[in-house]
DNA sequence: CTACCTTTGAAGGTC
DNA sequence: GACCTTCAAAGGTAG
């Protein structure tokens, strides 16, 4: 379907000739076969995915409510981005993929109940975001997050909680302001910046990929670096077969879907220019990079004609990584 | 402390 | 409509 992205569309039409995809093609090909031809069907059972974080304490699709393989394997605690600690062990279930709507595990009124807010409220929205029927009591408010005071605006949910999409604006930094100065910031400027959190753009189909895949290719290869597992997953996204890959694209679509509910003013333009970017400057530059793959391949010795990097923008400690990755690879066979 | 690296996809913008 | 840019996640690295 057109709207799954099939094919790739305009963007990954530029990304075959984009250089930095030769360096990617490089990558041991049987690390991408490794594990996900052999993935169970019913891998959401089990998924690390968390949109919405608040949700389940435990997956109510597994025994006992036991939580699944995958997630034991990643932290509970997930301080830094603004990430909510619970989120890696937020499963999604088939359930999502094959009831159009709602959870069926959960009380119709629960589930209107969190979008009290929307001004638009439709009879179709998907249990997305779900609240366990035990409700936030379970949380411990010790973890800092529920009554950050940057969650008090026009985001808060009237159950108390904050949407995932929700990232308070480095809230670290103004608390540390504030006891480093030890006095309060002048009144408007803090008002104002506590009532505009960050509604994060909702998870495409690949971003959900790799948040339930990511913890299986650390530990299937040791690596850590987000950078290396990314080029891994990218390659184990394009093996992934039209179906296994549309339960993402359907899950990625629902997404939006409650993000467009639930934020109906919000603009993924509302996000631009919240990070500081040097990458145009770096790629002007590239020459003259120190860590450029032309100085990589001298650096290993290797053949200049050889393009095992790639005309890319990798700094130096990736391809080195590439590198010693692809030698242990070889020696292990 | 924060941008960068890397991946794909979505969306906004320009021409 | 084609094309470009930015941002979603992640964690090690570098400035």
């Amino acid at each position: 379907p057109p709207d799954h992205g099939w094919g790739g569309g305009g963007a990954a039409i530029r990304r075959v000739q984009d250089p930095q995809r030769v360096y990617q093609e490089k990558l041991p090909d049987h690390m991408e076969d490794a594990g996900m031809k052999h993935q169970d069907p019913g891998m959401y059972k089990g998924s690390a995915y968390s949109g919405y974080p608040f949700l389940m304490l435990s997956d109510p699709y597994l025994p006992n409510g036991s939580m699944s393989p995958l997630s034991n394997k990643v932290p509970v605690v997930q301080p830094s981005h603004g990430v909510h600690p619970l989120t890696p062990l937020i499963p999604y279930s088939n359930d999502h993929f094959s009831h159009g709507s709602h959870s069926p595990h959960l009380p119709a009124d629960i589930s209107q109940k969190q979008a009290v807010h929307r001004p638009s409220q439709t009879s179709d929205i998907p249990g997305f975001y779900p609240l366990p029927p035990a409700g936030v009591g379970q949380i411990t408010p010790s973890m800092g997050w529920f009554t950050h005071p940057l969650m008090l605006g026009s985001s808060m949910h009237t159950t108390g909680i904050p949407h995932p999409a929700i990232v308070p604006h480095s809230g670290k930094q103004e608390m540390e302001h504030y006891d480093r100065n030890m006095k309060p910031q002048p009144e408007p400027k803090r008002e104002k910046e506590a009532k505009k959190p960050t509604i994060k753009k909702p998870l495409n189909a690949f971003m959900l990929y790799m948040k339930e895949m990511r913890a299986k290719v650390i530990a299937e290869c040791t690596l850590k670096e987000s950078a290396a597992i990314n080029q891994i997953l990218g390659r184990r996204w394009h093996a992934l077969s039209r179906e296994e890959q549309a339960k993402y694209y359907e899950l990625a679509r629902k997404e939006r879907q409650l993000h467009m509910q639930l934020y109906p003013g919000w603009s993924a333009r509302d996000n631009y220019g919240k990070k500081k970017r040097r990458t145009r400057e770096k790629q002007q530059d590239s020459n003259s990079d120190p860590a450029s793959p032309k100085k990589c391949r001298a650096r290993f010795g290797l053949n200049q004609q050889t393009d095992w990097c790639g005309p890319c923008r990798c700094v130096s400690h990736l391809h080195l990584h590439a590198f010693l990755f692809n030698f242990c690879l070889s020696n292990a066979t």
